[in-house]
DNA sequence: GTGCTGCGTTAACATACGTTGAAGCCGACA
DNA sequence: TGTCGGCTTCAACGTATGTTAACGCAGCAC
């Protein structure tokens, strides 16, 4: 099986051969990070680009008081902070949840990629697009679901990320988010958080064993998320290879 | 004064003459639109690129339930649509809010900023950044601030925009928003924005004539919302020329 | 084993916000 | 000038969600 980020980028654009080989020695070198630790803090100019090959990190600000919110989940193959170059510095901060495994890219081989690399540069372009495409999503999500279909608008979501990138099974994947986690995501308390999962467990909507997630019955759970995929705009949903274990 | 375009692009990149005058004549070319009229539906293929010149404008999505959420405002220099080309269809749908003039700028017009015009390309980077810079703090506000505060905050991020492309004085603008649009975006009732516009107004935070807004302590209401520009990406707030008219 | 520490779970109570429905306002238009 | 439709305003009441605080439990350090 190919890394993530060409698994990933695989769906923004017809990848060849060669594409994939470069993209090979792009994810060679690779560097650990503990969990809680930032990859990068607000206000940072970070000098390379980073990318998420294992793990789980997400995005978030913390306001005046204290409160963070997490505005976005970096799975495997995901870009930390591929255009920070052209706003200057960060507004947000990036936060390791799970030990990952990063790459670190010298711009130098983004700029080569970008003029080398016409189907790379498409991907690369169509990655931060649907970013954006999630967060509109999330704002719909956040506005205007109760937080029980949000939540499962959030799971119906990133089950089909990690299938992407082969780490979900075809109803099950690793969820190694806390509900405190997951309720400065969805903008709920912690306690509520934990009525809501009840609540669907109760239902028969999901499962959990440990930190895995199971859906007994996609189809149903994402007609009562509402889930439409088109804003993650993938190839094609059916296409997606599954990988065997959890 | 020159077009809101070039305006808004200044604050991305270090423009020059020639670059003034290329965008001048992008712009040329118009269009009006109707209030309530859709520039972009959900699931179209947009055939050129659109851009609002006058007016304001929203993308918005509406759930099966019928509930609409406004996840963005097009003001004048925005673009409805640069990137499509790359995602297939749009994942949301663009209306006018009140009579618009919109530019319709052939693909190959962009193609051709693109590949000559290195600075502009720079800036229409810049310009998508912030859209998501945008969102993210959108989402922060819905997530973790309390409605008054998330409603002072649009105002004062929506100030800040209209100075920008030159319509907006120190502290006033033109918001031509109804309270179900205000609370479609925020994502709370219209009977609610009405309750809270009225205690802003009553602590004298804002002022309402007709549909113009004044601020008249702009320090003490940016304080009020936890106000942080840094996520606009701006040269520098100061430098910013402010137009003599509301 | 003992005692942290982080996380999940519960309960009781408080409140911000939603819903419904009616009244008033105001500009557009005949 | 009058009527109409869209918007704002208001009141009464319902509810989803927040807050606080306590307890249980597993993993880990010692």
């Amino acid at each position: 099986m190919s890394n993530p980020l060409t698994m990933k980028l695989e769906q923004g654009a017809e990848l060849q051969a060669s594409d994939r080989a470069r993209l090979e020695t792009v994810v060679a070198q690779t560097r650990k990070v503990a969990p809680r630790e930032d990859l990068i803090r607000e206000g940072e100019i970070p000098e390379n680009v980073r990318l998420v090959l294992d793990g789980f990190a997400c995005r978030y600000k913390v306001l005046p008081d204290g409160k963070r919110s997490i505005v976005a989940f970096l799975l495997p193959g995901d870009f930390c902070d591929l255009h920070v170059a052209i706003l200057g510095s960060m507004d947000h901060a990036i936060c390791a949840l799970t030990p990952c495994t990063i790459v670190e890219i010298p711009r130098s081989t983004i700029d080569d990629l970008t003029q080398n690399f016409p189907r790379i540069t498409r991907a690369l372009w169509w990655a931060t697009l649907v970013d954006e495409g999630i967060l509109r999503e999330w704002l719909v999500s956040m506005g205007q679901r109760p937080s029980d279909k949000q939540l499962a608008h959030l799971i119906c979501e990133l089950l089909l990320r990690m299938q992407v990138v082969g780490r979900a099974t075809e109803n099950s994947f690793f969820l190694p988010l806390t509900q405190e986690e997951l309720g400065d995501t969805l903008g709920i308390s912690t306690v509520h958080v934990n009525r809501v999962l009840q609540q669907l467990r109760e239902d028969g909507l999901i499962k959990l064993q440990g930190r895995t997630v199971t859906i007994p019955d996609v189809e149903k759970f994402k007609q009562f998320a509402e889930f439409n995929p088109n804003y993650l705009h993938l190839r094609d949903t059916k296409d997606i290879p599954v990988s065997d274990a959890g």
